[in-house]
DNA sequence: AATTACATGTAAGCGGTTACATGATTGT
DNA sequence: ACAATCATGTAACCGCTTACATGTAATT
């Protein structure tokens, strides 16, 4: 039962945003949560419904086109913080990146270099788009914690960071091909 | 359709091995995917029936125990070479490390800091196990892939580098927190 | 009048985890 | 005899993706 993060993430933003509906929730995940999380709203609606049931959040007012405008409740908030304090993070999260890594040695060193060639072209765009990201978020005044720092700056700076390390081995990995052929 | 890694981590295997039973391939994928992939016998030998119907494995020979030995065919080869050659890898990967990054200014300062206090211990004792891993794979003689690396080193080499990564972030995280009590 | 954006849901199917279930062989 | 390991499978349930389905309000 304790992976369940969906439910944390949407508490999580819920608690960001004070309140707001599935149609905004699924907006925001897109904009946000996004880059470390993916949910389409065929998730989340059942995923509030249920929540609702539990107690987690409550439907706070419905407004047009049969808006609904839920909010956290105070189980909710526990629930969160439960999960932020207490969770340990399981094994390693599966990557395709690594498992082509992994099996990246089944090919000759030529089209090993050229696999290896189309991730960095992958990654390279990507980074960019986390940098731009980064830039906005220095520029513009963004969505505040509770500790003052701006909500899923620490995530960003992880996410460029691993994309940079994921980068500079593949450049080692070719240089390593290169040598070997 | 074009996710089905565990069909291709098990071919990749089998490519590695020559040839193997079901649970070889559960043990194997303990000691050696797992570090990127996870997946219970429970999963695999279904996969290997449906693989097997798919014409990509055969069932080589039937020993001891009700033993079914596996081998590739060549259309296994041919799917599992266009795999690597082709794959684009998806979106990033739902981690969730970076689901409590993105959380953690919900948190006041001081919970912030235990927390990433408690996930530098996790990965610390992660990485010891990798590197403990990579020293034992270049003192003893290991898999040969067809470019004559190690099978799974490069795959090794990423995760300890991102394990690293992510331990500096921790480190500069924390720092953070620290100038804003 | 037509299109776009808002807004909510359900259903089918797949991949994955946990637990259930069974039995043979080897080592102590 | 008993335990551990070998060896294979099934069933229930959950999370997620894709597609189906419906309707309202604002914009052009």
């Amino acid at each position: 039962m304790w992976v369940m993060s969906l439910r944390i993430a949407l508490l999580g933003l819920l608690t960001a945003y004070g309140s707001a509906s599935g149609y905004d929730l699924t907006k925001a995940f897109e904009r946000s949560v996004a880059h470390v999380w993916q949910a389409g709203h065929s998730q989340i609606y059942p995923e509030l419904a249920k929540m609702t049931a539990d107690g987690l959040v409550t439907v706070e007012a419905e407004g047009a086109r049969g808006r609904k405008i839920y909010s956290i409740t105070p189980e909710g908030r526990e629930e969160l913080r439960a999960w932020l304090l207490g969770h340990e993070p399981t094994g390693p999260a599966r990557s395709e990146i690594a498992l082509q890594a992994f099996l990246l040695p089944l090919l000759e060193s030529g089209e090993a270099r050229a696999v290896l060639q189309r991730l960095k072209t992958h990654m390279e765009r990507r980074l960019t788009e986390l940098e731009a990201l980064w830039e906005a978020r220095h520029a513009a005044p963004g969505l505040k914690g509770a500790s003052g720092v701006r909500f899923g700056n620490l995530a960003l700076d992880l996410g460029i960071r691993q994309m940079r390390t994921t980068l500079q081995w593949a450049d080692d990995a070719i240089a390593q091909l290169g040598g070997q052929t």
